[in-house]
DNA sequence: CTGAAAGCGCTAACAG
DNA sequence: CTGTTAGCGCTTTCAG
């Protein structure tokens, strides 16, 4: 078995203190150069390695973000982390990423390890079926920075950034009902989750703007991946009275069901015309072209972190802000387009 | 500023000892079940936090493994990630991810950093540009089990799980050749790492076995992406002599290209048949539907962490198995399907 | 079933 | 520019 250097070892091999060797190490500015030198090369002979834990224990510091996301399965999630990863690397901080797999279960104990971890601050997106937040309490109550992304809980205690899913659900509906769609569906997911909820009560009111009543048999929630994009497809197949529009809360769920449609003989967008969202690369590649909500993923990932490392690094109390928007867009594609 | 509570505060309030105090939290059998409640009940109620550091310090252990990943931008990684977090978190190990950005520099850096913070084990998947491995040389030399996984590189120290790309480079070049084509174009990555340059001996034997000449200007080796994809289209467009087929080794890329070509008026299968790699649920999408080869993902996630944790776990020395194949197979769809 | 005591490896005063 | 010293919070013998 290997035995662990440590700073004492180097400091006995080099007759010096181990504080000499630390700050050697650490490159500090105070030491001599050739000192400096000798300490960095001993260190690599005898395969020195840094203890982070100790370090941590006696600076009762970490450095370290953690990140908590529903899953790392989406191109939204990937670009999200993306920038994440940067910003914060940038400035010097880790980052530990785990994933709740869409279970609050999970997702509490992920709060837990990152608690004990004793993360600097936490950037959450919650699981599908979170209702409560009571285990990010702690983190708040210790004054650790706690910011919600995407799929946000609303809390004076913390800081959410999202974008206007009201708005975007209200104007791809309307962007149907222009199309001169009447029977529009909805599959959406988890309506406790607000991007789902708000999403959905955009629908509900471009609805009645439009003097179109809300028909409760036209809304199907679920897990918004493939499977459930083609049952919702299989579905509508089966419907004696089949809509003439779908506005679906995610790329590759409408492309799968508008597959399984065309499989099933209908013209899109003649006969049903489609909307997705988060204008995923899927939306692009599928034939016609998926209308979808243009999302500002890396963004999003950019501004959550910078917002809690420039609070970390002192400075900007996190609740003067509570809510980020950003700006999102409707793009609008052939799949959408009945009046061309 | 929060007084952090330790098990000295917790001792000192139930008069009992720290280490009593210590057994209590960790459910340990010799302690009296009324103690342990009373210990449990008041570390809830003065906000104690485990202090994992100090632990893993006194421990010289920290059931953490690490993975090391280029990105986790596909389906494939996502799932890859999804078997080995619930394998590991099974068996009682935390997980860190942390990304290379496909940069070998920052591969290095990640390796630091999981080296410094005592990994028990790591999991990687090498970085687009790496060419070295000596950045895992330390954890090999303190026998600190490294499995590659997917992009790996091959030695005598280390494990790689991997599918054979070899013979699924020569089984889709010799299916495509089998429906007629002669002018085969390959689409692949950076021919240092294993996968590709695989793929590519895979191709080049087969046209050799069927009397094809090789033609340097029908390879193409890039990023892989949408991106990629779309540019390849347009040089293929812009081609005097085109192709009449394209092996394109990832789903993604491969529809971003028919894409292009389709929308440049060729047809696909007719005028060019494609097929791709991996069986991303784009691969489903598009049409029509792209031949690929169906990559045991989750499986491959499973057996690397299983393989890993079972070394830990004490037993099983590493080198036995140097080399994990899994099953893999080509699935054959419209894109390449000229004689029907 | 509980306690005493030592030490994991590092850092930050403070002192020179 | 370098050294001394104490302590971060936990676990683990060993002892009772």
């Amino acid at each position: 078995m290997h035995k662990e250097i440590t700073i004492y070892d180097l400091a006995r091999e080099l007759n010096l203190s181990p504080a000499t060797v630390s700050r050697g190490l650490k490159n500090h500015q105070a030491i001599n150069k050739n000192t400096k030198k000798r300490i960095v090369d001993k260190a690599e002979e005898l395969g020195y390695r840094f203890n982070t834990f100790a370090s941590n224990l006696r600076k009762k510091k970490t450095n370290t973000i953690g990140v908590i996301i529903p899953r790392m399965n989406s191109h939204f999630m990937s670009t999200v982390l993306a920038a994440m990863e940067k910003v914060a690397s940038d400035a010097g901080y880790n980052i530990i990423i785990s994933q709740s797999m869409e279970s609050m279960a999970k997702e509490e104990v992920n709060a837990k390890t990152m608690f004990d971890n004793r993360v600097d601050g936490l950037l959450v997106s919650l699981a599908y079926d979170t209702v409560t937040i009571d285990h990010f309490q702690r983190f708040i109550k210790r004054n650790i920075p706690v910011i919600f992304f995407d799929r946000v809980h609303e809390s004076d205690e913390s800081v959410a950034v999202v974008i206007d899913n009201y708005k975007n659900g209200y104007d791809i509906t309307r962007h149907l009902v222009d199309q001169g769609c009447k029977k529009i569906m909805h599959i959406t997911g988890n309506l406790k989750r607000n991007v789902y909820q708000e999403r959905f009560r955009g629908y509900q009111q471009a609805l009645q703007d439009y003097n179109i009543p809300y028909n409760v048999d036209r809304l199907i929630t679920g897990e918004l991946n493939e499977l459930a994009g083609s049952e919702a497809g299989e579905k509508i197949l089966g419907m004696d009275e089949k809509p003439d529009a779908i506005f679906v809360s995610n790329d590759v769920c409408a492309a799968s069901c508008m597959r399984t449609l065309k499989q099933g003989g209908i013209r899109i967008p003649e006969d049903i015309a489609i909307a997705g969202f988060n204008n995923d690369p899927i939306s692009r590649m599928v034939e016609p072209n998926i209308t979808t909500v243009n999302y500002p993923s890396y963004q999003m990932g950019e501004i959550a972190a910078t917002h809690l490392i420039n609070h970390l690094k002192g400075g900007v109390a996190l609740h003067t802000t509570n809510k980020i928007i950003l700006k999102s867009e409707l793009l609008i594609r052939e799949s959408s387009l009945k009046r061309k």
